[in-house]
DNA sequence: CCATGCTGCTGAAACGTTAGAGCAAGGTCG
DNA sequence: CGACCTTGCTCTAACGTTTCAGCAGCATGG
């Protein structure tokens, strides 16, 4: 291959061309392996490509063949929030993954801000940059997700969505995970005076997670009077949430918060305030994404499998812009991860 | 804003030009504001090309005008290995707050496997899909790399590349950080007996920071014959690393992890073993990406700014982009940040 | 009143690719 | 031996944009 200082012209088709002594259209052909093309003749522009460096144009092809080859991996909120987040990571890793797989690439773009939103989510596509995308966690109530869905444009969603109903979705499930996690404090553990720090109400997830605390409740001897206060995911508001609880009930036997870092941020209020985790009082948090195994005592918790999700909402994407799409929203199970925060011995 | 049903066809200059009755160099020129453009002309067009919806097609203009408004962030390896860990999630909300700011898009691209490195690299720029690239976390001795630099296309490493005289280059202090923690348990605590867990001998960074380790303890009693096992940055290889320090020396008064996974993973095994931390064994990371901090005893490490990094890396890349470079390798400053593993007082 | 200059637009070319129609040469068949 | 197919290529027209030369129309200056 051949290399050089900046500035050098990149290499195209009619340089290959020129080198072969053939038509632009022959290389072309040649390199897309049509058959009527001779075989030599491939053979030769094949290595003559090669020696010459070449590689294709992207936005040329692009333009013509009207497809970019990238799908848009669209966050919204600012960017520090989520990439803080270690479930977007996870995302990545199986979206990255499984373009990889397919030789496509991936566009990844944050919104700005809130007020530019409608336009950030659609200039990718009505650009024709990505083919199509994926939308990662953005609120119930959010208008642009609607517009998108229904601008038809490919568009695959993260998360549940019951309100939009011809959405392609991949989601994780909330409502049963957060019952089984639940259930074990209540069944194996024997506590029946549970709290639930809960998400922000516009997010699906918080919603789900909440109703499946609620089943796993009904019909025990606390269900009536089981305290819920709502957090917004972060540690923080997981540490002040802890704090209103204890407030209200001294006697609480265990808190199930709606992710692992306000599990953490519970922990530790719990801590400074002198309380013991499990043997005063139990705590659980849900996703799974490194917090929970790296606290003190460790976090049972329920492991959300975020890399998959990824994965098959860019099979889903890659089938809907093939217009071999299934509509439909696709669920995942998670599992319960049984650690020491719940009361259970240590594993190792 | 116009929206329909998928299979639309996208609304172009001609569209607009058509409905405005001008011509489509017009439409362009009015849009880009040209001033040969008649104001009331102009005035329209733009609310007419708002009503239409229309987008320009980024594949036409990447096209026409030899610029794609794209930076690849490329990530060897593959996936898997590097978006798991926290600093990159860092380094990319950097980068793409940045690129936000002024409106570029950001392709992330990782090598599907280490053999078709060569190609994966430079496909992206050749290919003009991006108009320059930032490249993270290889290592040392990785020939792609210096192969990039070379071929004069826009690249910006992230991290120390001594041996590419000529990149451009964003770093972290290493050295001086871990002089830094290693000076704090020696001065501060008093230990002499001292030993490094560093990273793989393959990277910059870890070398870096096995040197800042010496040049602390550099004329102090234990200097001459202080411990270093390597590992591989993982939890599990800071855990055996331990293992082997404690085999060798019993008397071991504290210990300085090249990162917080092997200071976590050595933390484990020091648990296993009964030893506490920081009464028996001090003990110490770097990096505080999120692990040190989540841990009890919580781990004083050395802070590195990698959202910064990310941010510079940026700015630099799009200054070699449009030529007005400045050449050379930049270092950003870290910071000690004291925590309870290395005996200090918690400050909670 | 004609040369000159400005203003505001149009026309054409180019960016690099792909795909289908077209065409020459050679082979096959009745 | 001419009609016809096959093989292997070339030609041309797009894809949607940007940009620059060109060209009317009008005003200005000598």
């Amino acid at each position: 291959m051949a290399n050089g200082k900046s500035g050098m012209r990149a290499v195209t088709l009619a340089d290959v061309a020129a080198a072969a002594g053939v038509s632009i259209s022959a290389v072309s052909m040649a390199l897309a392996d049509h058959p009527r093309i001779g075989a030599r003749t491939k053979q030769q522009i094949n290595s003559l490509a090669e020696e010459l460096g070449y590689v294709s144009n992207s936005a040329a092809r692009s333009l013509r063949s009207q497809r970019s080859g990238t799908i848009a991996l669209i966050v919204p909120n600012t960017g520090q929030h989520v990439f803080g987040h270690p479930y977007f990571m996870q995302l990545l890793v199986g979206v990255s993954d499984e373009l990889n797989a397919r030789g496509a690439s991936l566009l990844v773009s944050t919104n700005p801000d809130e007020r530019h939103g409608v336009v950030a989510y659609e200039r990718v596509l009505r650009s024709r940059a990505g083919d199509g995308a994926i939308v990662a966690s953005a609120a119930v109530d959010d208008v642009n997700v609607l517009r998108l869905v229904d601008s038809g444009l490919p568009v695959v969603l993260v998360g549940h969505y019951p309100a939009i109903a011809d959405a392609v979705s991949v989601a994780v499930e909330d409502v049963s995970g957060a019952r089984a996690v639940t259930e074990h404090l209540h069944r194996v553990h024997g506590l029946t005076d549970i709290a639930h720090i809960s998400g922000p109400m516009n997010h699906q997830t918080s919603i789900d997670r909440l109703v499946g605390f609620r089943a796993a409740l009904a019909g025990t001897e606390g269900a009536d009077d089981a305290l819920v206060v709502a957090g917004d995911f972060s540690e923080d508001s997981g540490r002040r949430a802890a704090c209103e609880l204890l407030e209200k009930r001294p006697s609480l036997q265990g808190i199930f918060a709606a992710n692992d870092e306000m599990a953490y941020g519970a922990l530790l209020e719990l801590r400074a305030r002198g309380l013991r985790v499990p043997q005063d009082i139990a705590l659980v948090g849900y996703d799974d994404f490194g917090v929970s195994r790296l606290t003190t005592p460790a976090l049972t918790t329920v492991s959300v499998p975020a890399v998959e999700v990824g994965r098959r909402a860019t099979v889903r994407l890659l089938e809907l812009i093939d217009g071999v799409a299934q509509e439909g929203q696709e669920t995942l199970p998670v599992t319960l991860t049984i650690r020491e925060s719940c009361g259970c011995p240590p594993t190792t």
